[in-house]
DNA sequence: GAGATTTACAGAACCGTTTCGACAAGTCCG
DNA sequence: CGGACTTGTCGAAACGGTTCTGTAAATCTC
């Protein structure tokens, strides 16, 4: 079978019998064109199966109609969400979106940023696992556009769409402290990162108004992977008795999914003897027994509005401002109970 | 701040003070020049910050580097497991990967489909949720390549990366019979799937070889989600109580979670009152309670084996031919238990 | 109804590469 | 030592579009 070549503008035109130009004017609908040559035009489009080439578009244009979307692993549910709601954002508008998973392919971030340079994608939607960024992002920030998701580099001021980590954090270790719970472990998130941070401080916050002195509750830093959370939940619970925490406050989902295991690989029931609360409500934390209470946020609506304001910006739209953090929602679910009384 | 145009491989080649064609035969390894001459131009490449356009290259080279994925959608951890494997592989290679989650954005395959051909994608990577090829990607075989995962065309010979879904699902049925329960109910996946079908198929196989009439076992056809799981499930145990199957066999892990849900919201005990098991072996498999039995799938390598026939195909070399189905294996855990006695 | 304006179209330049053909200068061999 | 190859280099023609410029015809204006 002749691997026969795909029909280009010239072969519309000449079968139309008008010139490339008055093709073009059509396909993009940015000239006058008289309607029965229009006609003629579309005739021979649809006869030939004419698909521009997007290529020599872009070439032309400068510009690919193509937005990279970084995410470092798609395991964790909370990010494939997000990578759903760009996708969605972006077909919307007929942009393609090319997917980086730089932590599963051992690739560094600043391979992909040069893979992205040089596609000329209009921009980048940046998830970032370690709070630090690559210089190539930085350098995209000049030549395209880039918008974080639930992160913020001090110092650069670079767009930004994030949901209200410190309040959430601030409301749900409140209602742990409310559910009575004086002996309190925290969990956190990789430290320089900035959700990290805020849903410390959220934390902290708490703690401090309701007479605590959040310097003396047990810290431990993981790194948002179930693993850690497990190895964690260890180091935080092989103490003297008397001093163990009676809840266990986790920066996300996936790492009190960790802690949950090693409470069932131990024999600590939950909520019975340990209160367990995670961060960010993927869809597992519903399904684990006890269903976790944790803190939503809207991880396909971030999605798509990291997408939204990315294409705000690639069009210099004046209203393009990183929108209001989004609100977080407090779901009480079964990982919560009273203090077992001493 | 001025934008300043990216440099060229003009400005390279004045920079060095040579041609055009030498820059590209030292940029690419593609022609013979002298290595002072390279020197000269591989730093001006440095210099300059030089990076090759890539529109310009697939234009001229008829061909993108970029390969599309198309998965139903991202929430399932399974599609995002297979995902991140298409991803390593192509990343591995200096590949691109578009993503297109039609289910989550509600454009048809075909639209992507079409987006796909403009673009000049080198190839896709097809993971259906529904069983019917769209056209356009029919089409798309003749010009690009295409290879599915864990789904098969019958009549069309396209190729695929596939697990053995029909021994596993033998296996697991075995091992729910063979744990000594009789009055099994099956919940499928969407029928003209091809996985559920060979699922189906090993199941019935193993009902069979127990001396069961597989016709006679209640089947109940799903589409993969949990919510029908949940709805199946009350389907299945709504019957009177001489009639209620003491196991359940779910075609996907998905749809086990929702049963899993229903029983807890029914007071059901699992395995206790009834035993139910999976397939796909998601993460979130080990970590809802109890624990879900269930299938393995390589997830991860039957991505990054499609990615890989995938290439080859393009490359058009000899031994691009489909591997062998991966094998996969029986996760015994908890969520299977004998038969209470009646 | 003559001149000004608009409309519809064609022609051609250009986007940034790759690659073919031409050509000059070495290198090899009998 | 003169032809037959190599080797290194360059110019120029694509690749498949977009868009500016020019122009002939149609429309408007008073």
């Amino acid at each position: 079978m002749a691997k026969k070549r795909r029909p280009t503008m010239k072969d519309v035109a000449a079968h139309a019998g008008v010139s490339l130009s008055t093709v073009s004017y059509v396909v993009n609908d940015s000239g006058p064109v008289a309607s029965d040559r229009r006609a003629r035009v579309l005739d021979a489009i649809r006869i030939l199966n004419y698909t521009p080439n997007e290529s020599a578009r872009s070439l032309k244009r400068r510009s690919a109609s193509t937005i990279g979307l970084i995410v470092p692993d798609l395991a964790n549910q909370y990010f494939a969400l997000v990578a759903e709601g760009v996708e969605r954002a972006a077909s919307e508008r007929g942009v393609l979106v090319v997917l980086c998973v730089p932590q599963a392919t051992g690739k560094s971030d600043d391979f992909y940023a040069q893979l992205l340079r040089s596609q000329r994608l209009d921009g980048v939607v940046y998830l970032s696992a370690t709070g630090t960024l690559p210089s190539l992002i930085l350098e995209l920030t000049r030549s395209g556009a880039v918008v974080l998701v639930d992160e913020q580099m001090p110092g650069f001021e670079l767009p930004a769409v994030v949901s209200d980590n410190r309040r959430g954090a601030r409301e749900i270790a409140q209602h742990v402290i409310e559910t009575g719970h004086r002996r309190i472990a925290l969990i956190g998130g990789p430290r320089p990162l900035w959700s990290a941070d805020q849903r410390l401080a959220g934390y902290r916050e708490a703690l401090a108004a309701a007479g605590q002195n959040p310097d003396e509750v047990p810290f431990f830093g993981g790194d948002y992977r179930q693993r850690s959370g497990y190895e964690l939940a260890a180091k935080a619970l092989e103490v003297d008795p008397a001093e163990r925490p009676t809840a266990l406050i986790c920066a996300n989902d996936l790492m009190a999914f960790g802690a949950l295991e090693y409470c069932r690989a131990n024999g600590l029931s939950v909520p019975g003897d340990l209160s367990i609360v995670g961060f960010d409500d993927v869809p597992t934390a519903s399904l684990v027994t006890p269903r976790l209470t944790t803190v939503r946020q809207p991880a396909h609506d971030l999605g798509a509005a990291a997408a939204g304001l990315l294409f705000g910006l690639i069009d210099d739209e004046e209203d393009a401002t990183p929108p209001m953090p989004f609100p977080t929602t407090l779901m009480e679910r079964e990982s919560v109970a009273p203090p077992a009384p001493r």
